[in-house]
Order: C-alpha cells, then sequence, then structure tokens
DNA sequence: AAGTGGAGCAACCGCCAGAGC
DNA sequence: GGCTCTGGCGGTTGCTCCACT
C-alpha cells in the first residue's frame, strides 16, 4: 500500500490537465468521510465535480476508484467463500481477464478484488497445478477430475487444464497478462460455435434444458437446440421469467431495472450492476432513463444492489444452480480476437 | 530479535471509447 | 473530422503485514 500524501508532493499525474496540488497516494480517513458524505447526500455526478465539491484535492478517477473500490455501502468485504471461487473460475473460464464483467456476476465484490484475488491466489494454483499435472493430462480416463478449488472439474475445465498443461512450457500461463480472452476462454471457444449469434454448443457439452440464453439480435431465450427455452422469455413490456425460476441475463443485455419487494433498482451506469437473479420477482426493461443516481438508490447500492436491507444476499444464493448453470451458458459478448 | 521473502491489496498508470463542442 | 474531457477498464506497482528462518 502507498503512503499518505499529506503534501501531495508525489503528482506526476497520469492526465496532464489535472493542476500539481492534487494528492495522490492513499486515501486519508478525512478524504474518506469527505466523499462519503458528499456521495451519500448528493449522488454520483461527473466525478470531477465530485471531486471539486466535496472539498478533495483529488482527481475525479481516484475518487471514483476510491468509491467503487472501497466506500461504496454495498461492498462485501472478507475473504472470498469456496463458492464465490468456484464461480470467478468459471466466470474466468468464459470471459478471460474481463474483471468487471466477472465481478458484475458477484454481488459486493469490485473487479479489482477478484483481479488482485486472481493474481495472488487462484493463478498461483492454476499454475502449480499445471507444473505437477502429468504432461498427458488431457488423457481422462476418468469422467471427473478434482479440480484446484476441490470440487468437480466441469467438461470444459477438464479440457481447459489440459490446455494449460499442454501449453505450459510454451507460455508463460499468462491468462491475465493480456486484455485478450485468456487461454481458457480461447479454449473453450473451441467449444463453441463462433459462426452463429446462437452458438450452439458443439461436442456434446450438455446444455441444462431448463435454462436458456438470448442472442444478441432478438429477445427470444433459445435452447441450444433452437427451441425457446423454459425460461427467459422477455415479452413486449420487457418482463419475463417466471417467479421463482432462474434467469440469467446476457452479458450486454439492455439495462434493467429490478423490482423486488417495492425497492426499485436503479440498474444504470454502471456495468457492475448485472447480477445472476435466482428469484426476482421481476424485471423490467430499462432503456430510456439515463437519470443520475440518486442518494436514496446509491443507500440502497450503486454498483452492486446487496445492502443491509436487502434481503437477497450472496449467501443465501443457489450457488449450485449458479455454478451449473453458468458453467454451461454461452455468454454472446465475447469474441476472440 | 532481526532479517527476508512472499502474500495481499490499495492505488496508480496508460489506454480506449463515447460524448460534446 | 478533430479536439478535449470524462469515465471505464485491465495491467502494474509498491507498500504493509506476516510467516519463516
Amino acid at each position: 500500500m502507498r503512503k499518505p500524501d499529506p503534501l501531495g508532493k508525489n503528482n506526476s499525474n497520469s492526465n496532464n490537465n489535472v493542476p500539481s496540488k492534487l494528492r495522490k497516494g492513499l486515501w486519508s480517513p478525512e478524504e474518506d468521510d469527505k466523499l462519503m458524505n458528499y456521495m451519500l447526500n448528493n449522488g454520483q455526478g461527473c466525478w470531477s465535480d465530485v471531486a471539486r465539491n466535496a472539498g478533495l484535492q483529488r482527481c475525479g478517477k481516484s475518487c471514483r476508484l476510491r468509491w467503487i473500490n472501497y466506500l461504496r455501502p454495498d461492498l462485501k468485504r472478507g475473504a472470498f467463500s469456496p463458492q464465490e471461487e468456484e464461480l470467478i473460475i468459471h466466470l474466468h473460464s468464459l470471459l478471460g481477464n474481463r474483471w468487471s464483467q466477472i465481478a458484475a456476476r458477484l454481488p459486493g465484490r469490485t473487479d479489482n478484488e477478484i483481479k488482485n484475488f486472481w493474481n495472488s491466489t487462484i493463478k498461483k494454483r492454476l499454475k502449480n497445478l499445471s507444473s505437477t499435472s502429468s504432461p498427458n493430462a488431457s488423457d481422462n480416463s476418468s469422467s471427473e477430475h478434482r479440480d484446484v478449488m476441490g470440487g468437480f472439474m466441469s467438461m470444459q475445465e477438464q479440457g481447459l487444464m489440459a490446455m494449460y498443461n499442454m501449453n505450459s512450457s510454451s507460455t508463460s500461463l499468462s491468462p491475465s497478462s493480456s486484455s485478450s480472452p485468456s487461454l481458457q476462454s480461447m479454449a473453450l471457444n473451441h467449444l463453441i460455435n463462433p459462426l452463429s449469434n446462437n452458438m450452439v454448443l458443439e461436442h456434446g457439452i450438455d446444455m441444462p434444458s431448463t435454462i436458456g440464453f438470448f442472442n444478441s439480435t432478438s429477445t427470444q431465450c433459445m435452447n441450444t437446440n433452437g427451441a425457446p427455452a423454459s425460461v427467459g422469455l422477455f415479452g413486449e413490456n420487457g418482463t419475463f421469467g417466471a417467479e421463482g425460476e432462474l434467469f440469467v441475463p446476457p452479458l450486454e443485455s439492455a439495462n434493467f431495472e429490478y423490482v423486488k419487494n417495492e425497492n426499485t433498482y436503479d440498474d444504470r451506469n454502471t456495468n457492475t450492476n448485472n447480477c445472476l437473479f435466482s428469484n426476482a420477482d421481476s424485471i423490467i426493461s430499462n432503456n430510456s432513463n439515463n437519470n443520475v443516481n440518486k442518494v436514496d438508490q446509491l443507500n440502497s447500492g450503486v454498483g452492486n444492489n446487496w445492502v443491509g436491507g436487502e434481503d437477497l444476499r450472496i449467501g443465501e444464493w443457489d450457488f449450485e444452480d449458479l455454478m451449473r448453470d453458468v458453467s454451461s451458458f454461452p455468454f454472446l459478448d465475447f469474441q476472440v480476437e
């Protein structure tokens, strides 16, 4: 961690337009208080205005980061649960280093947090595993393999680990070393037909019949065989999904307003809001309203909407369902460059 | 007790995209 | 179309803590 820079000496800011008096380094408790109070009273606006109006000698970007990664009231603190770890691995295998999109599916977690966790912990485990695995890891005689998290690896992951092992001699095991999709993502992509927006899974990957996905041009939630899935149909008014059924939104879906127990959730402006809803009462499409988040909505969480008053919490998710569905869900918004 | 190295993590850096002029 | 500003994102840095020797 960096020391606070009370005199603002260390000021080679990347933004050349920022005056040199701006502070850098660790945030002091006083600065945190200022920013927190300002955000709670005024809500999010232009971040450079936030910095100025809150009386902070910080650039807007710094304020934004501090708020998103540390001060936001809906942040979940503490160690990652095994379920979260497993979900991160699954999502990373699908999305690569798209931390913000991974974070969008982990309520209360930030992209920075997940990125740090991956780089410091999971990557190391994968590396250790790849270095200790036999070179013939792709020769899977058994149907199930224990993965690094102690759970059973999916078919995709077994193949991915095989790719890891096959490539470990020629690459530096760097799924996070570039902005391109990770090795896992690339491996996974081999399992997905890239020619169709419907992305039919190949090679006998099992697709749960009760879960569908959205193609990029229609609102129809499809099954792998092209038939409508049993959940996830958008209606003309944007509502969909029977109560109690699992809905998995597409990554780059339209903005939604999540309504639960009369608490309206303003899900705009930030793409850290998309969540997997296991028991949403209703979800209303919300494409037109670009209002700025307001204080009362901030109090119920800008970014992810999982705060003290909300009765839907991470620990209450059906992670078993979540993992099963996510692991086989062909998210549509990523491409292999 | 002192030194050392790794782990964890907050924050910065640099790039990019979109909006506005 | 070009420029500037702003927000967002992924990669990286560097500081602190802590276990180990």
